[in-house]
DNA sequence: TCCCATTTGTACGTATGTATG
DNA sequence: CCATACATACGTACAAATGGG
């Protein structure tokens, strides 16, 4: 596949190098193979060694490849596993959130929190709080993944009974809070590495990230503030006004 | 601030560099100003030019700066608001959609409308339908693309004399029309090529993709169906329940 | 329309540092 | 301690894009 003569689009030739192995990772090499040394890379596309790094860096920035100093450049791409659901996209209500029947507990534990967590709920960065990582799935494919932060204390032994269902519900029956949704944060950005692995989708695919900041019905108190990630190839929000 | 002596972590010339950077870009510039050429802030670090563009390189991805070419470097970080996320983000209310008073228009005509649009207003594919495009700036930096479809071809007069401000605003007053927000559709993907260089962004760069029906308040028919595409990396959106 | 200065983008060359096994 | 391989840095040159004269 010669891509040095494209006659549409002008390519530089990091770019044209970039493609080129791109195409030769799909084909010729699995996860957690290595690719060749740099200066044979270079020498092979007849090119510097940093315009061979260049192409790299953008491989790299994909999340395709993975340098390792002194040991070489790990390959990390899958094989495509999912051709399905480029068109079947599911609808969620935006109010959804914390609240899926079929969502299981991936993480339980009592942690200080961050600072991001910390300005969220209106705590300090290291005060301690309940963390809750939720997964949920739809037809049996991961579509979402959503931390749970609690402040109060007096929850934790109560939620290490909480397995899968619905937060929120379980919240209500059991601990008689009902929660009120006070305000939303919607953003996107590009999975991480874990975050890739974890929802089953390539590394850099766009995710919908929602961050809710849920009070007591009762006293008006930060009860939970959540941070959902979903697929945004399989998941849109829909909000009836 | 002198990085250059670090105790406790080792930090390579262009890792300081950035630092400083950062440092000066919250206390100094405001977004939408220009940063120095490469040359003179090589110069003024004492550094080559490559070691200077590896430093903003850094803040570049992390989506502090943005490069034009042949023009200089763009400062989109917006002071005294970073330190609270690791991302620093404008925020929008979900409720603006079609009411950016500083939007401008880039396009307006009469078009068959596809069977997406059809769909989404209710009408037949093929149908005409009035079709403008608008472009939000903020500080000169484009963050949202819209796309506005109309069934009513009765306003296509009065419509042609919009060029800028608040779409909603100018058919609340020429038309005497206070549009009705019926349903949201909030969605994450790709940039495609054409957009990615008209929100000046990298190609594959993730976008906020919302989808809003508005209804005529006096009749309840729809009145316009728009398709706005936002960087997600400068605007997240917001809402308060 | 064309040219020109400015500024970023790409590419080559070279040298040395750092990490790993 | 050494060989290998990636990381950083300096130097140089030219290309491409932009904006103004």
């Amino acid at each position: 596949m010669d891509l040095s003569r494209h006659p549409t689009s002008f390519t530089t030739r990091y770019q044209q190098i970039a493609a080129q192995l791109e195409h030769e990772l799909r084909n010729n090499y699995r996860c957690g193979d290595y690719l060749p040394p740099e200066n044979q890379l270079a020498e092979r596309f007849a090119v510097n060694r940093h315009t061979l790094r260049r192409a790299v860096d953008e491989l790299v920035d994909r999340g395709w490849l993975q340098r390792r100093q002194g040991v070489g450049t790990l390959v990390l791409m899958r094989p495509y596993d999912y051709p399905l659901h480029s068109q079947a996209r599911f609808s969620q209500n935006l109010l959804d959130q914390g609240s899926h029947p079929t969502s299981e507990r991936l993480l339980s534990v009592l942690r200080p929190c961050t600072e991001h967590v910390a300005t969220a709920i209106g705590k300090q960065e290291g005060d301690t709080v309940i963390h809750l990582r939720t997964l949920r799935r739809v037809n049996n494919v991961p579509v979402c993944v959503i931390d749970h932060y609690l402040p109060d204390l007096r929850w934790w032994a109560a939620l290490q009974h909480f397995r899968s269902g619905s937060l929120h519900d379980f919240i209500n029956s059991q601990l008689k809070e009902p929660l009120n949704r006070h305000s939303t944060r919607i953003s996107a950005r590009r999975a991480l590495a874990k975050e890739s692995q974890l929802l089953e989708i390539v590394p850099q695919a766009p995710l919908l990230c929602v961050r809710t900041l849920n009070t007591c019905d009762s006293s008006g108190s930060v009860a939970e503030y959540s941070v959902s990630l979903t697929r945004a190839d399989m998941i849109e929000l829909t909000m009836e006004h």
